[in-house]
DNA sequence: GTGTAAATGCAAATGATTCCCATTTGCAGA
DNA sequence: TCTGCAAATGGGAATCATTTGCATTTACAC
């Protein structure tokens, strides 16, 4: 079996030049624990004295994206693109409309022939699909409910 | 039964004023064969010489909005908002990558107890969700096929 | 009809993202 | 190891959708 390829391959491969910048983001990414927007990715490099312009972080991403190292998601009513590296597999979201949580659900819950089925119907080719649940976190959930009970109260 | 309310109506029982703008915007919603923005409504009103301003237009949508009139909606890859009117019935959309077109699509493919069940195994509250499938229209599979066919020709 | 809060127009502000262009840098080849 | 050059970068201006401030107008309850 073959060896898992370094950051170092993977861009040899893509054509890439190896630049820090590169890859002070990547790392950025896959440490985060969801997906985050390019202010934030901005705002941790110069926390880590890593200089660098807003520009270049858009323009890396948006490099990295191409290449299919990085995913852009779109959240409603954010405005902002937020980014995760490219992983394993297929997956939806939990979104909380509280905090901005966002919890990955491995499983895809839509009905095996569904595709086949609305391409047929529609005269259409279906080509990716996005799926992604709103709602309350637990924290914010019992927020909600202190809120409630402090109105009560007074 | 009870009659379908008017429009004045329901202005009148959301305590919203009875505007000229507002029937206006909302007459071309639900004239409008899919969700638009903001932009194609003010170009409509003003080639039926209908004089508004752009904010009056965005301010307009919010307040349908608030009032559950109007449904905001957020396409991948198009960083405008789109609007429809409030309908009949939950639906999901196909949406072309090649030309924009939205169809709706009227069932809702969940399974009965997903929502349950990713409620349980993450505590958290679902309140909506959102499905839509990206790919190609008829039209735009065809001009992709003639493309392929020039390149080959050529 | 009158008064008043809500709605509107217009211009300026905002926020995210992209673009321009002068400068720097990674790296293929000598 | 040195050189040349395309690719990458910094920084500021530009863009695009949307929001906001404020003076003026309007719908409608009384
Ligand atoms: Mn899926
Ligand atoms: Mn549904
Ligand atoms: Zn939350
Ligand atoms: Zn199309």
């Amino acid at each position: 079996m073959s060896q898992p390829s370094s950051i170092f391959d993977v861009f040899k491969q893509l054509k890439l030049k190896t630049t820090p910048h590169r890859i002070e983001i990547l790392k950025i990414l896959r440490t985060a624990s969801q997906p985050i927007p390019a202010d934030d990715i901005y705002a941790e490099l110069r926390k880590i004295n890593h200089n660098i312009s807003l520009s270049t972080v858009y323009r890396t991403l948006e490099t990295l994206s191409e290449n299919s190292l990085v995913n852009k998601i779109g959240i409603e009513n954010d405005n902002r693109t937020l980014y995760e590296p490219v992983a394993d597999s297929h997956h939806h979201f939990l979104i909380c409309l509280g905090c901005g949580k966002i919890i990955k659900i491995d499983e895809c819950p839509l009905p095996e022939n569904l595709e086949k089925s609305l391409e047929d119907q529609n005269n259409f080719k279906i080509v990716s699909h996005k799926l992604e649940h709103y709602g309350y976190c637990a924290k914010c959930q019992k927020l909600t409910n202190d809120d409630l009970k402090n109105k009560l109260h007074n």
